[in-house]
DNA sequence: AATAATGTTTAAGCGAGGTTAAACATTTAG
DNA sequence: CTAAATGTTTAACCTCGCTTAAACATTATT
């Protein structure tokens, strides 16, 4: 209990978890492919993983993890979120740039550091890009889940609460469109001819998106009217 | 320019930073000891650092810091003791505990990074224990030097501003003592018997302390009587 | 000045985490 | 159903930062 595992195995358990929500379980080539490391690396530290009794591992199937190791997941996407918070929040930089920070500090700190974190910040239950945190217990929380944008209907009412692609250009190009989480919108328009929409702000101004912005930006589906 | 170095460049750059303050220049034991390495991991560390320019290193004599060294050293230490006062101000963990995380967090973030969490915790100039924090252009400021407690004599007011050793062990028998940073006190009493003080508080408060105390405590010398 | 004690450096080697290249399984296609 | 393509593992080797043990330099002692 309360193992910790080293930067590189934690960012291995990362991976693992993530691949796992999207496919079940985690082939070898889409691990090496997530960070950016070769196949062979991979094969290598799956064996250590295994021996640590943190992934369940079949030879040239995949890889899954064991309760402890996604424990150890879970703790460290808490950790890299909080730090997210932190970065924006309170050293007051872009939500494009907090990634690489929170890479780092994700590994720092043990369960009563992370909780005193958690509750200096006001234990927030997303990060800047509208992601989940979970809580001291690891569970995902009621913290509501989003629809995407293109799933919305003409009239209907929204208010952004994150995206599904957190790379800095793609935000960056929300910036630009003056998209920011929390903001109000409403759907006036959608052109079948290549998917873009019209969305309206507060301020009853337009904001023309494309398909690809809309399929990326989670919404709450059911506003409360303001 | 701006160059970083590893986790562990930096240790051995603080290392020797420190010990040419107090001798002048570093010997390869010195280093040795303050970091827990074998006289051999240092000698093979020199070698780089070395070929880096961060050090000067005349074999069986002793290192000292280029400029540059001496920029990333100092650079470091801020980040630490910037990174204690976040610990202690924000996180509220007791001051005792914190080094071990600045540890870890002194080796994350650039520049422009420090600076954000500098302005954020309010440009402070010494961190938990009364050590002087450089500020951004690696300057010691003005930030006023202290004398030892048990340099004062008797009648004497002074404040709290600091201690020569920042063990846990000690700073635990300060707060076991009811002395804390910025606290004042005037001088009572001195035994020479054992080398002992007395001391009074704003309460009238006796405080006894060792030979070995007061000579750990850094104190504001001339105090404005308030 | 010769010798012992001390401090420093080299040599060999280890573990973590990676690489490339080759060998080996498993799919997919003809 | 065999052949080719794809994915996985192994083997050999690399760098970083460390270790121990031995060799070497420098002081200190007599």
């Amino acid at each position: 209990m309360k193992s910790l595992g080293s930067t590189s195995q934690e960012n291995y358990l990362k991976a693992i978890y993530k691949l796992q929500l999207e496919h079940g379980l985690a082939s070898n080539q889409a691990i090496s492919e997530k960070l950016s490391a070769t196949p062979a690396a991979v094969s290598s530290m799956l064996r250590k993983l295994t021996d640590l009794d943190w992934v369940q591992h079949t030879a040239y199937q995949g890889a899954i993890l064991t309760e402890e190791g996604q424990r150890i997941a879970v703790a460290t996407i808490r950790k890299h979120r909080l730090w997210e918070v932190f970065l924006v929040d309170k050293l007051n930089f872009k939500w494009d740039v907090v990634h690489e920070w929170a890479e780092e500090l994700e590994h720092i700190g043990n369960e009563d550091f992370t909780n005193r974190l958690d509750a200096f910040l006001g234990c927030p239950v997303t990060d800047p890009h509208g992601d989940p945190i979970p809580d001291a217990n690891g569970e995902w929380s009621s913290a509501g889940r989003f629809v995407r944008a293109d799933d919305l209907n003409i009239g209907q009412a929204f208010r952004m609460k994150g995206v599904t692609n957190s790379g800095s250009d793609f935000l960056r190009h929300l910036d630009a469109l003056n998209i920011e989480l929390g903001k109000r919108f409403e759907v006036v328009e959608h052109f079948p001819f290549d998917g873009s929409w019209e969305w309206k702000d507060e301020q009853e101004l337009i904001c023309r998106v494309s398909r690809e912005v809309a399929a990326q930006v989670l919404v709450d589906g059911d506003v409360d009217a303001k």
